[in-house]
DNA sequence: CGTGTTTGACCAGCGC
DNA sequence: GCGCTGGTCAAACACG
């Protein structure tokens, strides 16, 4: 029922609504390898991207296609373009291979004159070089669709290190009530640390997850899988040493400093950490009459996980009858992201649509609440909050996993949110034992964010595990730290907030390079008086007597 | 007129 | 069972 007036409204164009102007310092996601594998996101480039940056989008495609084509095909002397070549593929499937070119050529040549032989020559060099481009780019094309998954999962990845990091080095301190361990089993992660900054600076580096893995593998039965309830909380120094004493409920965007908080009622398995994993449910979901809310499956697959509160049923979006316990945790973890910005909503690059609005406990400011609406069915949320202490501070907080191609600009906060939201649900979080860690000095987020104050925060309280990274800190670092204290920058426009603050926050939270990262906020944030004005939806095809 | 937002109602989970 | 709370629905509304 929902998921119908979602879907009619999205499907007629929903692209081009909602979608901010402009972004004054908008990124070429696609130049970072984002737009591969999504054929749907470049449709969104041109819409999104204002006339002023469109030439250096185009610029950076280019140079891509360029250099893809480069490698493989010293072809451009021909001119060869992409129409070109999807042409000549054609012809490629229809006559077969070399023969039928050589066929052809025989048949031009009864008519064409024999002085035309060299043309006819270059001809068929032209023809082979565009098969064999073609099937390069094709080929090409699945090499890079397989490189944007690599990267989200080895973001996903990095986004665990810290906390294995940590987790690990809290093992060793447990088991030697010691406090540095040189030469210690498992030394070689004190190291990786420090490694973290020099990555941050110099944007490479992948010794950190080589690492980061090996050391995981080695210990199967690590106590990284074995968390029940567990709370850990940093800023204030609680020193227990045991997850016996879950701490008091905190409100969901509760950041007592720059601590990290850890919880979770029930956890989940790893989900498969992929853009458009889920497509195959969508067909189902958009067939569906039902509201795409309400979860087909029962509730003993959850209970077979064992994981799953009878709650989760609620979120999971309508599917086939096979049960996707992925989607479910997917959906059932949260991250959010508290961010300064004195507009109502930061411009994540997704569409959302409001669908209601609540009054919370304890806290002055209504929340919102989004739904994302590029495609039917999707099942993403989101809800809007201002924090109760500072009103400057939105919490923006995520939850559920796209199933749908994202446009650039929307990819890396859905990648940095699924790999928090992988992070948590991975059972990577640091079971007790992590707790009587981290607690009290904000332990972890120094070793998880060495050179920022941004941190990842996990919330003890909420319902659902929870994922907070905070954004509001200005880092110590230089570059970050003179966005922040700078008023607002060139491209923060009129909402307040700074981007490249976002972005340094971001990129740090996430523990990849810059670049990754900067488009993410690099577009205007959400700016009311902005607001797209194309919006198309359908009404609602069964209007309910519900109301008088 | 079609669309997104608003807002009160509805629903489920939870604690008592 | 009752009240509270969070989350969602959907008619009514506002807007371009
Ligand atoms: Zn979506």
């Amino acid at each position: 029922m929902e998921s119908s007036y979602l879907g009619k409204r999205r499907m007629n164009g929903g692209a081009d609504r909602e979608t901010p102007r402009a972004p004054a310092a908008f990124l070429p996601a696609a130049a970072l390898g984002y737009e591969c594998g999504h054929a749907e996101a470049a449709h969104h480039l041109p819409r999104r991207v204002a006339a002023g940056e469109m030439d250096f989008f185009k610029k950076e495609k280019r140079e891509r296609k360029d250099a893809a084509a480069a490698a493989f095909v010293p072809s451009d002397e021909h001119g060869i373009k992409e129409d070109d070549l999807t042409i000549n593929m054609g012809l490629h499937h229809v006559g077969g291979k070399k023969s039928s070119i050589r066929s052809e050529e025989s048949t031009v040549d009864d008519v064409v004159s024999s002085d035309n032989v060299d043309h006819r020559e270059t001809k068929a060099e032209l023809a082979l070089a565009k098969s064999e481009l073609g099937r390069l780019n094709e080929e090409n094309k699945q090499l890079k669709d397989f490189v944007s998954r690599l990267t989200l999962k080895y973001n996903a990845f990095q986004m665990q290190m810290p906390v294995y990091t940590t987790l690990l080095q809290q093992q060793q301190r447990t088991n030697n009530h010691r406090a540095l361990l040189r030469g210690a089993p498992g030394h070689e992660l004190m190291n990786v640390v420090p490694e973290t900054k020099d990555q941050e600076g110099s944007g490479g580096g992948h010794l950190l997850p080589r690492q980061f893995i090996s050391s995981i593998g080695t210990a199967p039965d690590d106590p990284l899988h074995s968390m029940g309830s567990y709370a850990v909380r940093g800023g204030d120094s609680s020193g227990s040493t045991s997850n016996a004493e879950p701490p008091p409920p905190q409100p969901l965007d509760y950041c007592p400093g720059n601590g990290l908080m850890v919880s979770g009622k029930d956890l989940m398995p790893l989900p498969a950490f992929e853009h458009g994993h889920q497509q195959q449910h969508l067909a189902h979901e958009m067939g569906s009459s039902s509201r795409a809310d309400e979860p087909p499956q029962p509730h003993h697959l959850a209970a077979q996980q064992g994981w799953l509160s009878n709650k989760v049923h609620k979120f999971l979006p309508a599917k086939g009858p096979e049960p996707v316990p992925e989607a479910a945790t997917m959906r059932k973890a949260r991250v959010s992201v508290r961010a300064r910005s004195e507009a109502p909503m930061i411009n994540d690059g997704c569409q959302w649509r409001k669908y209601g609005q609540k009054m919370a406990k304890g806290n002055p400011c209504p929340r919102a609440y989004y739904r994302c609406t590029m495609a039917a069915g999707c099942p993403v949320r989101k809800q809007v909050q201002r924090c109760a202490e500072d009103t400057t501070v939105v919490i923006t907080t995520y939850e559920g996993h796209h199933n749908h191609p994202l446009p650039p600009a929307a990819m890396p906060m859905a990648s940095t949110t699924a790999a928090a939201a992988s992070m948590l649900l991975s059972g990577s979080m640091p079971s007790a034992d992590g707790g009587s860690l981290m607690a009290g000095s904000n332990f972890l987020a120094r070793a998880v964010l060495p050179c920022s104050s941004n941190v990842a925060t996990i919330s003890a309280s909420a319902p659902f595990p929870t994922v907070t990274l905070d954004l509001t800190q200005p880092p110590p670092g230089a570059a970050s730290a003179t966005a922040f204290a700078q008023p607002a920058p060139a491209q923060a426009r009129a909402t307040g907030t700074e981007p490249s603050q976002l972005q340094a926050a971001l990129a740090d939270a996430a523990g990849r390079p810059m670049p990754l990262t900067t488009q993410l906020f690099g577009q205007k944030l959400y700016d009311p008086s902005s607001k797209a004005p194309a919006r198309r939806r359908t009404r609602r095809a069964t209007p309910s007597a519900r109301r008088p």
